[in-house]
DNA sequence: AACTTGTGTTCCATATTATGGAACCTTTTT
DNA sequence: AAAAAGGTTCCATAATATGGAACACAAGTT
C-alpha cells in the first residue's frame, strides 16, 4: 500500500474516512484532468488496485459523480453537470472570494464588489461595506452597464463583446464613442486593472480586476469603490495594486497560473 | 443502519464500497440543495451518525469537494467551483448530450449540432454528421451571429440580449431590421424552437431547441440543418417536435422541469 | 481462424479499516 | 451563570474494504 499523497496535504494527520479519501483524490484528478483519463490512466496515477479501483469508481457513478463513456474515458458526472450549469455555482464562488472581500475592505475601508457578467451587463453578487458614513449603498443585485463601470470595463478587457449600441451618458465623463471606449478597455487590459472615474455617477470613483479560472477567461471582477475625495490619484494607484494581487491569488485558487495579470485566453478564444 | 436509497438507484444489488456511497449520496445532495446545507440538515437527511458524518465531511473538505463556512454551511468546494468555471465544464455536457445527437441523427438523417453561446456569437461545439452526400459540413468549433441561425434565436429567445448593431444580411432572407429580429425571436420563444430558412445561407434550413439547466437558463441549443429540398415545410413540422422532445429530455437530465418548452427564467433574471 | 494481449469486473478469505456510542470541547441561547 | 446545541475526538468492536487470482470480454496479431 503505497500511500502517496501526492495533493496538498501537507502533514495533516490522517484523520478521516480512508476509503473516502482515496474516492475524493479520484475524483479530484478527473475533474482537474485536461482531457479524460482512462481507467488505466487512473490506476497509474492513484496506484491503486485494479478491484479497489473499479469498485471506487462504480460507487461514485452509481451516485452520477462520474460518467464512463463506451471508449473507457472518465469524465464528471451529471450531478456535477448539473451543478457545474447552475446558478449556484457562483454561490461558491461568493463563499471563495469573501475573505478576500473582507480583507480589502479592512485595509481600504472602501467597498468591494464581486460582479459577474449576465447578458451584456455587470451584476454585483456579493458586497463588503464601506466604514465610512459616505458611500454606503447596497449594490447587490444591481445589473450595470459595461461601458461606464470600472466591472464592466474588466469583462470587456477580457473579451466579452464592446457594446455596438449607444452608450449612454451618464455623466459628463461618460466614455460614449466606440473609439474612446476601446483606446481606455485596452489601456485597463495593458496595466491589469480597470478605472472608471466619474463615469457612472459625478464623484464616483471604482477601480476593478479580473479574477480568471484556469481555462484563463475572466469569470468574475473584484471592484473598490468610493467618492473621489477618498480616492485619490495616490490612493487609486495603491489601492489598485492591492486589488490585483488579491484577484491573482483567487484566480490560482481557481486554477490559473501566470505571471502577467492580463493576457488573452489561450484556449478556445479568438477573434470569430 | 438504514440503508436508505435516496436516489435513482432502483434495484442495484450494493456492488461497490459503502463508506464511499455514502459520501456520494453526501456530495450529490450538497450538489443539488438550493441552499447550502447545515451540518445538521446533512445529519438529518442522511441518517448517519455525527462522528461518521463528521469524519466524512473532513475528507470530502481535504480534497477541496467541499467548503465548510464559519456559519456552519457546507458547500461545493474550490474543486468542484474551479472545475465548473473552466471550459472543461462543456466537454461533460457534450458527453451527456452524445446520445441524443445519435438518436436525432438516426431519425432524421440530418446534420445535429450542440451549441453554446460565446459572447454575442454562437459556438458549435458537437456534430452529429448528416448520412447524405450533400449538406455534410463540420460546424464544430465555428462561431456564427445570433440573428441570422436557429441556434442563436434559440438564445435570444431564451433571454440573451439581442444583437444592437447593424445585423448583417448574409442572404436576401437574412432580417436585417431589430423589429423583424425581436418579432421572430418573440415567436419561437411562443412555441419553443426557433427556424432559420435560407436566412444564413440560400437553401439552408435549420431549426433550434433550447437545452435549459435546473434553474431554467438556457445553457445550449440543438439543431437540426439541412438542405431546404430535404427540410420541407412538413418535414420541418415533425422534426421540430422531435427536436424539442429531446431537448426537453435533457433539460430534464440536467434538472430543469416544466411542462412548457419555452419560459423566461424565473430566478434573478428579468428585464434589467 | 486460433492466439495473445489488454482492460475491466467479480469472487473470496483476511485483517485492515470504518463504525457508532460516549466523552469532550466550543459556541450560542436563556 | 447555567443549559442547550453543534461538532470533534476517542476507543473497542466487528463490519467492511482490500488486493490477489480467476474470470469475462474485446481488440489486435500471427
Amino acid at each position: 500500500m503505497s500511500s502517496s499523497d501526492e495533493n496538498q496535504s501537507a502533514a495533516s494527520p490522517p484523520v478521516g474516512t480512508q476509503a473516502v479519501d482515496r474516492a475524493a483524490a479520484l475524483l479530484v484528478t478527473i475533474l482537474e484532468s485536461e482531457d479524460a483519463p482512462t481507467f488505466g490512466d487512473l490506476q497509474a496515477s492513484s496506484g491503486l488496485a485494479k478491484s479497489t479501483l473499479s469498485r471506487l469508481l462504480s460507487s461514485l457513478e452509481r451516485h452520477g459523480l462520474v460518467l464512463r463513456s463506451e471508449d473507457g474515458a472518465v469524465r464528471p458526472g451529471a450531478a456535477i453537470t448539473r451543478y457545474a450549469h447552475s446558478d449556484r455555482s457562483y454561490d461558491a464562488l461568493i463563499e471563495l472570494t469573501r475573505p478576500y472581500l473582507q480583507h480589502m475592505n479592512e485595509v481600504t475601508g472602501e467597498t468591494i464588489n464581486l460582479a459577474i457578467l449576465v447578458g451584456d451587463e455587470v451584476e454585483q453578487i456579493a458586497q463588503a461595506d464601506c466604514r465610512f458614513l459616505i458611500g454606503n449603498v447596497n449594490w447587490v443585485g444591481q445589473r450595470l452597464p459595461t461601458h461606464c463601470t470600472a466591472l464592466g470595463k474588466v469583462f470587456l478587457a477580457g473579451g466579452a463583446p464592446l457594446p455596438n449600441g449607444p452608450l449612454t451618458r451618464r455623466t459628463p465623463r461618460t466614455l460614449t464613442t466606440q473609439g474612446r471606449l476601446a483606446a481606455d478597455v485596452k489601456e485597463a487590459a495593458r496595466r491589469g486593472w480597470a478605472l472608471a472615474d466619474s463615469e457612472l455617477e459625478p464623484g464616483l470613483v471604482a477601480i476593478a480586476a479580473p479574477v480568471r479560472s484556469s481555462d484563463g477567461s475572466v469569470v468574475a471582477a473584484l471592484s473598490i469603490t468610493g467618492p473621489s475625495t477618498r480616492l485619490t490619484p495616490a490612493r487609486i494607484r495603491e489601492f489598485a495594486r492591492l486589488l490585483v494581487a488579491d484577484c491573482t491569488e483567487i484566480s490560482t485558487a481557481l486554477g490559473f497560473h501566470s505571471k502577467n495579470g492580463f493576457q488573452s485566453k489561450n484556449g478556445k478564444a479568438g477573434a470569430a
